[in-house]
DNA sequence: ACAAGACTGGACCGAAAGGTCCAGCCTTGT
DNA sequence: ACAAGGCTGGACCTTTCGGTCCAGTCTTGT
């Protein structure tokens, strides 16, 4: 960490990262070697391993870190702005469009699932963003609130379990079926509580 | 597919299968080699690729099947009675306890993301899966229909739809922060929608 | 200008893992 | 009893891939 990185070196450093990123959205973490990353960036092994000692395991950390912001920057401006009226349909739409672009690639499960179980430090990557989501639709529900578009007794957190939940759930089946039904519905489904009269 | 088994074989067959799906469950696809099966079945190289033989791809091919299978019969009888007072609460206790006891480990998670997206066999046998295990919800949900237990203008598929999508990313979410409790609020949730006084 | 050290290229190494092969044993049907 | 062929053991091959090493170049600060 106390690392001296000249202006080019972090250049190249981040160009690894972003390469590697999106070779991984793309094919798999277990399906990309570092001889590929090291194609993909127009790099050289001795460079992939002065940016990261530690090797793959090092890389695969700073690419999680990586793709967990970028997750909640897509939603953006967005996520930030749920409460009003309409607010919740934009989001709804921005997270629905991204998944049917991106298929069956989604980071996160590429990450949770492939590398998470044997990296205590990327599930914790994880963990970090799904708590952080998990607390910007909590605070969406509580303005919804505050502005009495919803119900006052529910609870935040809980619905805020539960919509999460109805987007991860929907990637999984989106990517086991093909179908992006399943995500649609379930959003929608979890969503219906803070808007009964959109709810089909 | 015409191949000729005695009962020593499909027993042994049956063996590699079970303990290849054992050691997948408790640590992971890609951490278990064809070694580690051997040696957990008392079995050698060669009568691996006897009862497959194209490799480990079939191999992991008729341990999905396996565990498929297992995830149905796991939520048995419950699974079938849905429908009536009470069914829905002790189809869900089966879950959650289900899951709880498993930890992160989670055979159809671990199947679709490790192994489905580079086998499309794979990936059809946990489509199977899915919409199985959705046809049986709907059912359940028609039933409660029927009893008059449930509001008839709900869609059965879109109830099923948002019910597995919760289980599903509830799983995903325990996987990555090792809490439960956002399966059980998102599980809840999704199930409110037909006892509406259970809802917390 | 000139060290110090950051940066880069690529050959090379060793372990791991999937897959092949063949020789010998056991079961089955006639 | 005795072939035919399913069943088993294990040595061996081959490729892949993460990781190491070193020599050489470019940047930076003084």
């Amino acid at each position: 960490m106390t690392r001296a990185l000249t202006a080019k070196g972090a250049a190249t450093r981040q160009r690894i990262v972003a390469g590697a990123a999106q070779l991984i959205r793309a094919q798999g973490a277990d399906q990309v070697g570092l001889d590929d990353i090291r194609a993909a960036t127009a790099t050289s092994k001795s460079q992939l391993f002065h940016y990261f000692p530690d090797g793959r395991a090092e890389l695969l950390r700073a690419v999680a870190v990586h793709e967990a912001a970028e997750v909640l920057a897509d939603q953006q401006p967005f996520l930030d702005e749920l409460g009003p009226e309409g607010s919740w349909k934009a989001w709804r739409d921005v997270v629905v469009r991204r998944y049917r672009e991106q298929g069956i690639h989604c980071p996160l499960t590429a990450l949770t699932a492939q590398l998470g179980p044997s990296d205590p430090g990327i599930r914790a990557v994880v963990a970090r963003l799904i708590d952080e989501w998990h607390a910007r639709i909590a605070a969406g529900v509580g303005r919804a609130q505050t502005l009495g578009l919803a119900e006052p007794s529910l609870r935040p957190e809980k619905v805020a379990s539960a919509t999460l939940a109805a987007i991860q759930g929907g990637v999984v089946m989106m990517q086991a079926t093909g179908s992006i039904e399943h995500l649609e519905a379930a959003l929608d489904t979890a969503l219906a509580v803070l808007a009964p009269r959109d709810a089909a």
